[in-house]
DNA sequence: CTAGGGTTAG
């Protein structure tokens, strides 16, 4: 593979390296190359160049000009086409330089080198190596950060780190907060927070001490693993250290505390930063509205939206995004609907998730028709539908019943994309299952696994679901009894799935060896467990035992969901001495 | 006057 390669050939030219950096540093060859004329008439980037075919005209009309204009006005350019994700055209553009024999200088060079990272090709990035050597051009920090960033989105950690070690074991360059930055972002974002946190430790005793975006990126990871007293534990530790914390630390927390529902500490953090004078931008306002939207205050966040505005703040297209989204959870569809058609009318430019949000809301409510119309109109606007689009309409399709054109939905998406993920497969395996379409689903799961798709526990849930369902009992608890094997651990759900398969058969007893099971495995059981037993306690007769286990479920702080509140209404109506062979039922006077 | 890092939504 490329990633393997690619570490190889720096390898092999590293002892070049070395000995290039330094004497480079000597000599500073690249400010005899660099050009010193100057452009003519000044360019506004963000006014002329809105596109692609702009930024090629530009750079057309600039290779034209006498004087050549400056590096540093090409190195604009080739920034404003990256933030516009043309990544290989820079690198188009970079070679026709090449060709016209303009010189080049090292800020070009790493910005073509952060072209090909965000493309997915440090391979390519890493072959640029030779050329600062040849050129004698300097690399530095910024080229080793930069290399680094790419492995990890890679997802090649070993070879990130590796090459993060080797710079500093081998003094290639000096690392700076940034690039310490940038692999403790890399690390945690793959779930190494402690790594992450015991980087920041080692920095904070060496000679490069951490700034705020190093805290911050910690603070994060701490935040989104729902560790929240550490991150605010690391929060207080910077301000002793004085470094203050910023909108974006203050972000972190916000989006942490928001998510565990912690309201009244994000208020605290709220008034805390603007008596620092720390005042909200964009990103604090949507995460603040989002959370509103997400306990059904709509009309809340509406008002906080309105209070942006008053304070100078626009809204973006995530803000409306958030506030449509809160309108489909509530199953207001038309109202989502109205806040889409106000932002067309700004001339605000929906994203995809703009539309998907829509497309799950229409089809929440079942209205399948306005989904598929809506699913036409994006490619009419510009934009192109994704996988979360076509799964979104998969699964409303399923929900109504169209089987056929779900299934021509699923052969569109094989053949001519966007390409299923694990999601889809799962959706079309359960939509199989849920309408008793058995033998496909087995065909299609095995061929998912033949292929060695890549499966999570999620989709092996699905499949030992829809096998329960349809009374195959032995075939679920084998592929249950698989998933260790395949290193996934099943989850709660996952024996919450299975028990309910046993309890349904009326096996009490391989149901409760479940528990015990899970609870071996450290995976502790929810309310839906509990309540799945009592439904079968129910279903079976066996009211003595459910005494017994309605006590452990009281003390463990559980309650009977609607579920079995409905189920036991119908118990009670067909056999009203159910209540008096368990005589707790009526103390719970909640039904 | 130019290059690399951190916060939000389905």
């Amino acid at each position: 593979m490329a990633r393997g390669l690619s570490l190889r050939k720096y390898n092999a030219i590293m002892p070049l390296l070395s000995s290039a950096v330094r004497s480079y540093c000597l000599l500073h060859t690249h400010k005899s190359i660099s050009i010193k004329g100057k452009i003519g008439v000044p360019i506004n980037f963000d006014k002329e160049v809105k596109c692609l075919d702009d930024a090629v005209s530009l750079f057309h009309r600039m290779v034209r000009m006498k004087p050549i204009p400056s590096l540093p006005v090409f190195c604009k350019l080739f920034k404003t086409m990256l933030s516009m994700k043309h990544y290989s055209a820079v690198v188009s553009l970079f070679q026709e330089m090449r060709k016209l024999d303009i010189p080049i200088n090292d800020f070009v060079l790493n910005i073509l080198i952060n072209s090909y990272c965000l493309m997915h090709r440090s391979d390519c990035a890493f072959s640029l190596l030779p050329f600062y050597l040849k050129s004698g051009i300097p690399f530095n920090v910024v080229t080793f950060a930069t290399l680094i960033r790419g492995l990890f989105a890679e997802h090649n950690l070993n070879d990130a780190v590796e090459l993060f070690k080797k710079v500093v074991r081998e003094n290639i360059c000096e690392p700076n907060e940034v690039m310490f930055g940038t692999v403790m972002n890399g690390l945690s974002k793959r779930g190494h927070t402690q790594k992450a946190l015991s980087l920041l430790r080692l920095m904070e005793q060496g000679n490069t001490k951490p700034d705020v975006c190093d805290y911050s990126i910690v603070i994060d990871a701490l935040c989104k693993d729902g560790n929240l007293d550490a991150a605010i534990n690391l929060m207080n530790e910077m301000k002793q250290k004085g470094i203050p914390p910023n909108i974006v630390t203050y972000g972190s927390l916000i989006d942490g505390l928001r998510k565990l529902g912690q309201w009244e500490n994000v208020r605290t953090l709220f008034s805390e930063m603007v008596n620092l004078n720390i005042y909200p931008n964009v990103y604090t306002f949507n995460m603040v509205i989002d959370g509103l939207c997400k306990e059904g205050k709509v009309e809340d966040a509406e008002e906080v939206m309105e209070h942006m505005i008053k304070k100078g703040v626009e809204p973006n297209i995530i803000t409306y995004n958030v506030i449509m989204d809160g309108y489909c959870l509530r199953g207001q569809v038309d109202r989502a609907r109205r806040i889409f058609d106000i932002l067309m009318n700004k001339g605000i430019e929906p994203s995809i998730i703009s539309y998907n949000i829509l497309i799950n809301g229409y089809c929440k409510k079942k209205k399948i028709a306005d989904a598929m119309q809506l699913l036409s109109e994006i490619s009419q606007r510009g934009s192109k539908p994704n996988t979360v689009t076509y799964n979104t309409i998969l699964q409303g399709l399923f929900e109504v019943g169209r089987i056929g054109d779900a299934k021509q939905i699923y052969a569109d998406m094989l053949s001519v994309g966007p390409k299923p993920n694990i999601s889809t497969h799962s959706i079309v395996l359960d939509g199989y299952f849920r309408y008793g379409l058995v033998e496909e689903a087995m065909s299609l799961f095995n061929k998912l696994e033949r292929k060695r798709e890549n499966t999570n526990i999620a989709f092996y849930t699905v499949v030992i679901n829809g096998l329960c369902k349809n009374g195959k009992l032995d075939e679920a608890h084998s592929v249950f009894e698989k998933l260790s094997l395949i290193g996934l651990p099943p989850n709660v759900r996952t024996y919450n799935t299975m028990i309910t398969g046993f309890c349904l058969q009326g096996l009490l007893d391989e149901a409760k060896s479940m528990l015990r099971k899970m609870e071996k495995n450290s995976c502790l059981p929810d309310n839906v467990t509990y309540n799945v037993f009592v439904q079968g306690f129910l279903r079976w007769s066996k009211f003595s035992e459910m005494r017994n286990f309605m006590k452990e479920m009281a003390d463990r702080g559980f309650s009977f969901d609607s579920s079995t509140a409905r189920f036991l209404v119908d118990v009670v109506r067909e056999n009203p001495s159910v209540l008096d062979m368990i005589p707790d039922l009526r103390s719970e006077n909640k039904y």
